[in-house]
RNA sequence: CUACAAACCCGAGCUAUCGCUUUGCAUAUUGCAAUGAGGAAAGUCCGGACAGCAUAGAGCAAUUUACUGGUUAAUCGCCAGGUGCAGAUUUAUCUGCAACAGAAAGUGCCACAGAAAAUAACUACUCAAAACUUGUUUUGAGAAAAGGUGAAAACGUAGUGUAAGAGACUACGGCAAAUUGCAGUAAUGUAGUUUGUGGGUAAACCUUAAAUGCUGUAAUGCCACGUAUAGAUGCUUUUGAGGGCUGCUCGCUCAAAGCUGAAAAGCAAGUAUCAGGGUAGGCAGCAAGAUUUAGUUAGUAAUAACUAAGCUAGAUAAAUGAUAGUUUAGAAACAGAAUCCGGCUUAUGAGGUUUGUAGUUUU
């Protein structure tokens, strides 16, 4: 039984080979502020859905903001993922999320709002994958 | 009592649910337990530890530092003292500030104003000569006493002196340098003697004195995986390379002296640059040390010694969080470790302590 809300080591892309071949062959969409880069992998690895979460320094100089902002979309995609893990099962979704609005996110609440559209239009990109 | 300013202290707690890092244990891939950012973790401005490379030397350049002593592993830090300037009043003390060696080695620069900003003659002054309109003009020389300008104008006052004047000379005083005595470890102070009287600027060049290897934990060592030195260009084979450290020079160290050929050259070797290929995983470094707190002793102090007690962040796309409730005081400010320490600088809410200033009330 595996536990519905964690989020630990495995389930993170995070080297960089990893993000450069995600970064040059991956495709994107962008639901503001949320740019997503994804790609479906044929290899079957222990995890299904991995994600990995990022801030532009350019837009927040300081190391305390980024944390902030990293920290939340982490919590929106440990908390929103369930649906993905359901649907995805023959291939490997590796995804990458970029925040890049230039001002600091409210609340908990609209972050998680945000991640719950780029779940749901994730769904849509895997089925349109498999029926391909 | 209120307001403002400065310095220092402090840098929220509790409950529930869902999670993360590291460690330990186990019924082992899931449980349970423990553990988890700062006073600045920041800026990267100084100084070290540690590591690698280098490690006969000399000279010139370059860079850094610049009152004295102490302290420290070390410093451009800190402590104490001195000097100068400014402020305050209690008038001899306190507080603050200081790129605090040299302008008497040399070169440069000094806005505006002013005749002139440094080998000072514009006005006015004195003398001589010439001219004539006979008290003026012109020319030459002397002269820094007077003038106005300016941030700053060629030591001040009084006298002597002189054609008129001038530290040209004299007296008193100011300032600077050298030197002697005394006090002090010293910077320096003080009293005397001698010499001088030369405007400022060294955060302009510069001079003097002292000091100075480079690169930084993405260092570095080990293991694993993987491949390719195949190639191009230049140079050399009596020269090449190395390194003096940031640069240059002298000297120094190391390597090679090959083969074919009549020669040109070729092969081979060495070396530099370019181009290309592979890997970008793991372990160590990596958390207990110039350590923290308290006390005692020494010292004016910075600090040191001793005694006692205490101290589990350690990641690698990178953990320390999210939501809800609650308490203070308002959904707490500045802000997030990345090799580690000592300083400096900057940011910082509420509350507390101390000091200063202003106002109000009472006596």
């Amino acid at each position: 039984m595996i536990k519905q809300f964690s989020y630990s080591k495995p389930q993170k892309v995070k080297s960089r080979k990893e993000l450069d071949i995600l970064f040059k062959n991956g495709k994107s969409f962008l639901i503001f502020p949320l740019k997503v880069f994804y790609f479906f992998a044929d290899i079957s690895g222990a995890e299904k859905v991995r994600c990995g979460v990022g801030v532009s320094k350019k837009h927040y100089a300081k190391a305390v903001d980024r944390n902030r902002i990293k920290r939340l979309l982490r919590e929106g995609f440990r908390l929103n993922k369930a649906p993905l893990q359901e649907t995805i099962q023959q291939k490997q979704l590796s995804f990458f999320i970029l925040y890049i609005d230039k001002t600091m996110p409210e609340n908990y609440a609209a972050v998680e709002d945000k991640m719950k559209q780029v779940v749901i239009k994730l769904n849509k990109r895997y089925t349109d994958e498999i029926a391909s």
